[in-house]
DNA sequence: GATACCAAACTGGTATCCCAAATTGGTATC
DNA sequence: GATACCAATTTGGGATACCAGTTTGGTATC
């Protein structure tokens, strides 16, 4: 694999596995030194993350996004658009049996399982389900929106009780899928997401100072 | 403005314009003499230009993206889930005067008025129409879905029928967002975004040997 | 004339300079 | 002690040199 992509993948996990926090200032100086490329890659892989919406411009410079709640709430209306649309799209194939793939995703998680795998397979579900559509740009703007909501998602404070919810919503949604049923399919998976949308905003800002004295800037807007 | 910006705004108008065809291969070299800069802003541009779809890699070296018969049908359906979505929010604002500044711009089109300027109207009138609704994302993602159409929608022969009916179109669309009816917007949008696409894609269909014959890349899959 | 082959040219990827502007840190002044 | 000011450093933007892999054009061979 070229610099270029090295750069990019890992400095993407780096911003989404919160090993640099949001808001924090980026110089291409010291991305260079710290995955041992030239500056040519590092510029590159900035530009693809500023279109990912994970590193953004501050003024010269460079800054990881710093998280939004206004913006959160936009992507997860945009998010609830394009999902339920290829959803409908997935429900309107003859052959939906790759739901079962999906659906076995879901069930490789078990108590044990570590809470980085549940946040991963939780939104790859969604991701994949999208992908199920055929339509590749729908499934890109979920993959999108996925990837734009995953640190606050990560950041989110969830107990047991809604964590297992979700789950629950997933095979609902999965179910009435499976069974052809695209308007009640819709209804649950329109829900989901807002329910989501709205758990998280409300958890964020709850925990908008401890977050801050983590050194995460998380503004309102 | 910065070379980078500079380069970026030419070269897509060049692709945009269809200056450089569908299909064409494009080498860093020949930009970089054309544009009068050297290759770190020329790979600036070419990147962000891929994300927006307008160029893409050929194995090793960048190309024109052709024009993917099959693509534009699922960006079509993209953009009608997007779009609707947008305007569902408009029709839900209080205020919604500021359709007013989007029906004088239709308005500013007359028989006198050139075709390049109908065509970019055309696509304004979408854009414009998203950005009412405030959420950025879902603006955004009309905005890139109509760059992403643009070129084809040049091509496309249209008779004065056709131009006439679309604005007809357009206008009853903003009466029933003025009238904030929300569920008749939408389904005229979606009618009007559906029909449009059908006779984009039968028209460069029926074309795509003498598009071709241009030298213009014009795919079915 | 067709074909195998090789050298020259060209490609994008990378590394490295240079530059102007902005930041920073310390110092002189009040 | 506060502040104005200046020099040194650091920044991203740009230009260019170099490289390995590929393409290409011509030539020698049959």
């Amino acid at each position: 694999m070229s610099q270029m992509q090295n750069v990019e993948k890992q400095l993407r996990e780096m911003i989404l596995g919160l090993e640099v926090g949001p808001g924090e200032r980026l110089t291409e100086r010291w991305i260079e030194s710290r995955f041992g490329a030239s500056r040519t890659p590092v510029r590159a892989a900035l530009l693809r993350l500023e279109t990912e919406g994970l590193v953004c411009r501050d003024g010269r410079g460079w800054t990881v996004s710093p998280i939004n709640l206004a913006k959160l709430e936009q992507i997860a209306v945009y998010r609830e658009a394009v999902e339920v649309a290829a959803l409908g799209l997935t429900c309107a194939l003859e052959d939906r049996s790759a739901v079962d793939v999906v659906e076995a995703m879901l069930d490789s998680c078990d108590a044990s399982t570590p809470r980085e795998e549940w946040h991963r397979v939780g939104m790859d579900f969604h991701i994949e389900l999208a992908r199920l559509s055929g339509n590749e740009f729908l499934f890109r703007a979920v993959r999108d929106a996925m990837t734009r909501l995953s640190r606050a998602r990560w950041l989110e404070v969830r107990d047991e009780a809604a964590l297992g919810r979700a789950w629950a919503e997933h095979h609902a949604i999965l179910a009435a899928v499976r069974a052809g049923v695209a308007d009640k399919a819709a209804r649950l998976l329109s829900a989901h997401i807002t329910g989501s949308r709205d758990r998280l905003v409300m958890s964020l800002h709850n925990d908008r100072r401890g977050l801050r004295a983590r050194g995460f800037a998380v503004v309102a807007a």
